[in-house]
DNA sequence: TAAATATAAACCAAGTTACTAGTTTTGTCA
DNA sequence: TGACAAAACTAGTAACTTGGTTTATATTTA
């Protein structure tokens, strides 16, 4: 979603063509290392912002070079691109996928939640330390958007932290807990009862 | 990827059908609201995970009625469950959508940044609002998992809010910062130097 | 017929792997 | 000095993977 709107975004500044749509992000992101955006990824985009008629084909130049196709942003591009700035982001609500394996590592046999606890704690701390890190080597006359990117990590990984040692203190409590297992209901309506 | 893998400790368990599979599911994350997962992206996973040879057709049973179509983890199957337990969770690193937003609505002429901030923030409450009242509606005798999971859900919305803040106190210092337009790098081979 | 179990087929959107092919500059060697 | 290989950039295509949705189905039972 944020690649597809960014590329609307950009037309919206003016026409451009693929690559220069992805130079475009890199440079917006930081780079490389903070989110990578293979070139096919743009052009695959583009094509299917084109079917959906949200941006067309201007023209396509050919300076000696291979072929520039230049795309600019249709009426119904702009109209989506101007909801997407009215709307909010919306997070992803409780889909937690460490929350389902610690979950599935209370009910399956041979593997210790408090083991899955301390491997993503262990990573946690890793990936903390690479974004402090990193962070105190960004440059705050020059880097202050990506300087507060990276707070924004760094505080969601504290949270984490936080709250592993508050599973971890509660994990028996949980564990004695009824696993919420559903039996296989009969078939067919049910009864009134 | 949760998905496929609560399958996989699901079917570790024991064998089971399709449906079988996506109640417990249903029943781990906390039913249809928090995490509504379709009977056809079960199927269609299963049908995957049955390619990839991670479980295998154990019996086809038919009580009067539609078939079901009984899985069984296979070794292989068995291996991939454990190496998924054995590893961390890695967090979306910096793929900030909301970020991309504001930034891009820094360089959007007609596009204030302060109402995007403001329309986030809004969202943000009323998720944090909705959280909390479905969090103080659980009962920590019998749902205490759950309750852990609103507990760092809204650890993370206070977080987006605190950032929130931060970010917009110091706006007009990132809008004078040099908009970060793509440095076109030198071609050719590079200079040994 | 209403409500539930149980499954299948077709499709979609985001993103990745692997590839082609030309351009520009530098390094090196005969 | 001239030829040429090496290395990186510019620009794009095709095929595939993954996670998920839409829609349609048949069956059972109150």
């Amino acid at each position: 979603m944020s690649v597809r709107n960014a590329i609307l975004s950009f037309l919206a500044q003016r026409p451009r063509h693929g690559y220069e749509l992805r130079n475009a992000f890199e440079a917006l992101v930081g780079g490389e290392d903070t989110w990578g955006v293979k070139p096919a990824q743009i052009y695959t985009t583009l094509t299917r912002l084109e079917e959906a008629g949200l941006i067309c084909q201007e023209s396509v130049e050919q300076d000696g070079g291979p072929e520039k196709r230049i795309y600019a942003l249709t009426e119904s591009g702009l109209l989506e691109l101007q909801a997407w700035f009215g709307s909010g982001v919306e997070s992803e609500h409780q889909r937690d996928e460490f929350f389902v394996k610690l979950m599935l590592s209370l009910s399956t046999e041979g593997v210790s939640p408090y083991r899955v606890i301390h491997t993503q704690r262990g990573l946690l701390y890793q990936e903390l330390h690479d974004l402090t890190t990193r962070r105190s080597r960004s440059n705050p006359k020059t880097e202050l958007a990506q300087i507060l990117l990276f707070d924004k990590t760094i505080m969601h990984l504290e949270a984490d932290l936080r709250w592993l040692d508050m599973v971890e203190a509660r994990l028996d409590e949980i564990q004695r807990q009824p696993l919420p297992e559903p039996e296989s209901k009969p078939r067919g309506r049910p009864k009134k009862s």
